[in-house]
DNA sequence: CGTACAATTGAACGAAGTCAATTGGTGTGG
DNA sequence: CCACACCAATTGACTTCGTTCAATTGTACG
């Protein structure tokens, strides 16, 4: 956001102005040299530029060092979300861990400085894909890579959203072994239209409006799918 | 969801049904065993019972195993923003892991099992607070936090949406040692509109009204906040 | 200094919200 | 087992906030 032109050739985490803030923040001290001997230190970016792409292989951690920059995310039209902007201190590339590949592209918004942990040297530090800390990390970033997702459809309409909704909560019954086509809503109106962030009306008027063009039927809280593929539309 | 009445008494991670998408999925065989002898089982709430609430400790982390549950979040007027429905095999409590205290409540939709992966046993797992892979997760939970934070305030008003955000870059350049009264944006109107969720126009219209207001200044790209306190109501 | 893009401003429209009345479902006690 | 009461869901009428489209002004950079 500023500019800060500093000589950072021989700053490692272990002196860099940034502890109180980026990985080293209440990290073991001598893990912070652990950590030093495995970042590489001064990437740069101009101004648009892309530091990581969606779509692209999961390659580690970044730490942003000076400068500031978006994160964003695609929907299905490509239209962009920005999901955060960066400062200093701050890292990214969450969006990448659970399903190694990432999900949000990550530009440059005035020229950046950053460091990097790749993810192998992540792997030593942490441990291999398998174990328990990776297991987590990998679910705590799946919730995180949801509530993108989710951030993505707030954009959408309230019909869009809602058709979402069921669309997706029957893709999650069948993983768990119950029929996607006709289940029982154990939520109110009420909070359905919560959670899609549209009121209870809203979410009432559009089961109607679904039901008149033959994709469900529902009565209270049973709903029967008619036609799942016009309603994935 | 939907009825499975099955006898849990001799279930433990090993022999689950839900392996395939609760904690074990992707674990290695032998961790399994360990993490079995370390979770707690058959934990029990009725409908609209709390599993945990907002701004209680950090027990762990609970992995549903029927039922289904609602995880929300207040805002500063006590209304509740419904973040996530959980299904079984999913897991709860992340909201709790940054900071060590739960910014989310979880409730019981309908009768819920669950099971339990306490704190201190998460600990002997994962390593002890000060090492990378905790740091991590907490790193990521942060993410997670902020995610839902984000969310809650897509609820109010678009003059809210842009007060929040001047006050919060003001904070967190603060934060950053540099000045938090008068900065230089490094992304366009339509950036900021786009991650607010509200069109360029809106944003120019509102920052005009601020200004007429009296609780900011703004030429182009450079902001002075003339009154925070204003601007934080 | 001019060009291209960014930001502002205005006017009209529309999707979803609000408020209010009604209907429907469920569980409980007579 | 029915009737009542209570809460959930539906439906309608009206309002509003923010969008959209379009025209204009401002700003940065070659």
């Amino acid at each position: 956001m500023a500019n800060e032109q500093t000589s950072y050739s021989a700053v490692t985490c272990v002196n860099c102005n940034l502890d109180k803030l980026c990985i080293p923040k209440g990290l073991d001290p001598s893990d912070v040299g652990e950590l030093a001997l495995r970042v590489n230190r001064n990437n740069i970016r101009q101004k648009g530029e892309v530091i990581y792409h969606a779509g692209s292989t999961f390659r580690g951690i970044v730490a942003l060092r000076s400068g500031s920059a978006k994160l964003l995310s695609y929907d299905g039209d490509g239209n962009e979300l920005i999901v955060d902007f960066i400062l200093p201190g701050e890292l990214l590339g969450f969006d990448g861990f659970a399903k190694q590949t990432h999900n949000c592209t990550a530009i440059a918004l005035e020229t950046v400085n950053f460091c990097h942990l790749p993810a192998y040297r992540l792997d030593m530090l942490v441990g291999n894909t398998s174990n328990l800390s990776h297991i987590l990390l990998q679910r705590s970033c799946d919730q995180f890579d949801f509530q993108v997702q989710k951030a993505l459809f707030n954009r959408r309409t309230a019909e869009e959203r809602v058709a979402y909704f069921i669309v997706a909560l029957s893709d999650r019954l069948k993983l768990r072994g119950y029929s996607e086509m006709e289940f029982r809503f154990s939520m109110s109106r009420e909070e359905i239209g919560n959670y899609l962030g549209i009121t209870q009306e809203t979410v009432s008027r559009i089961f109607h409006h679904f039901q008149a063009m033959n994709m469900i039927e529902i009565k209270a809280k049973r709903l029967k799918i008619i036609d799942k593929k016009k309603l994935s539309s």
